[in-house]
DNA sequence: GCAAAAGTGTTGGCCTTACACCCATGG
DNA sequence: CCATGGGTGTAAGGCCAACACTTTTGC
């Protein structure tokens, strides 16, 4: 039987996503933010950004209260990812972790890269470190393997995508981030007759300027219409 | 900042998911047994069955423990549902739960009844529980309420309502159980097709004897294919 | 005018819904 | 031969993929 007070470690970490062009092919890609390791065990190796349950925190916030210190985010979607707690998951002491998931803005994490500690901190393309098993401390690449399935699921079906972009966009801004994340190309006819008939977005009235061709009108996402389903054509190859 | 070592408690608890006739209409509705607690906080009220997380076991092991312990049942379909944290859903210790959720077969909730023990167990209807508040103890109203969300939506792209009936079955039995979860009338003909066309089923080549019409196809359940959507159209009365 | 992206129109095909209809068995 | 559910047929309508086409801007 087990004991009532056990000595079983809680940890909260998160996966972090945002989407950035991919150095080599300028195709927006999914990366994350993965924080070294500063003591044993998995010294020196990349794990995700986390750490030890506070006492009198819930678990959203010790997300948001982890992320901050380690990178500066301060994100808007949240959301419970898995708890992970296999008993041979860490070599030392039992520790089951709780994982969040999140999306940012791209023009939010350079503010990273300015904070105090942020040498320890560094982005990766996530398909990379996912696909190479022993690139990352623990289980963590099982956990981004498993987190970008579930961003990849979800985003056919729930207007997660605003998430990625400021509060006014174009819908080819839009259809960059379901290209993005999904990794092929939608028909921007299609895509666009899909978004509006869902009613997750309302027109602004606004036009973008400064385009070297027909102005696009600019979106916000509607709080009001929260569910609605996106059906993705074939796989194809994305064109770089 | 948190300690490296924190006082709380992990437990984990379970979810289980019967179908059986509702006494009053007669039809398939959704059953789970609750556990009475036998201590403070919550002492006399019923809560889901569970208990603390052992030291040496997996997360879903405990659950399979825990169940088995409180009410001798050993599911087939077993699948996290989520964890519960927040700080004050305990008003003694912090605990944090994870939870996960199963589906039992009728034939297999008996044996609960013979145990030593059992006079703490009792099967209430889900439905009738999850939407009267209070009458659970901890936050244990509002986790059932997520698991049936959880179950209606999966049932509808997953071919988890196979976990509820016995290795052969007929396409008329594996209908009552969607009738049954989704509280919903659906029309024999095209429910036929859909199940057939997304190949989760395969003919035994045996029929069901016995019957005072023409004799049912039974059907087995086919590992192979396992991911395929069911289309439920609209919203209905279902005629009791 | 030309390039480029925004935005609209249209057609064919697939899938679902609703319901009619036939089949096989017990009584 | 009737009642009952098993099982098949089918037509109307909706939705989507593909792609042609028009619009509006910068240069």
């Amino acid at each position: 039987m087990p004991s009532d007070r056990s000595a079983v470690t809680l940890a909260v970490s998160t996966v972090v996503f945002a989407l950035r062009p991919d150095p080599a092919t300028g195709a927006l890609t999914l990366w994350l933010p993965l924080v070294r390791r500063i003591r044993e065990p998995y010294e020196g190796m990349w794990a995700l950004p986390g750490g030890p349950l506070g006492e009198d925190e819930d678990l959203a916030a010790s997300a948001r209260r982890t992320l901050d210190v380690t990178t500066g985010l301060q994100p808007h979607y949240l959301e419970q990812l898995y708890c992970f707690g296999d008993v041979d998951r860490s070599p030392s002491q039992r520790v089951v972790s709780v994982v969040y998931w999140t999306l940012v803005r791209a023009d939010e994490d350079a503010s990273a890269l300015e904070r105090p500690g942020a040498e320890n901190v560094e982005w990766f393309a996530a398909d990379d470190v996912a696909t190479h098993p022993g690139r990352l401390a623990f289980d963590h690449t099982t956990i981004l393997a498993y987190a970008l399935d579930r961003l990849r699921a979800k985003i056919t079906y729930s207007p997660i995508a605003h998430a990625f972009l400021p509060a006014e966009f174009t819908l080819a801004e839009l259809r960059a981030v379901y290209e993005g994340v999904l990794r092929r190309p939608l028909d921007p006819a299609n895509f666009r007759r899909q978004i509006l008939a869902q009613g997750t977005v309302e027109p602004t009235g606004g036009h973008r300027e400064g385009t070297r061709h027909r102005p696009p009108a600019l979106y916000r996402s509607n709080p009001a219409r929260s569910r609605a389903t996106l059906t993705i054509p074939a796989d194809q190859e994305i064109p770089s």
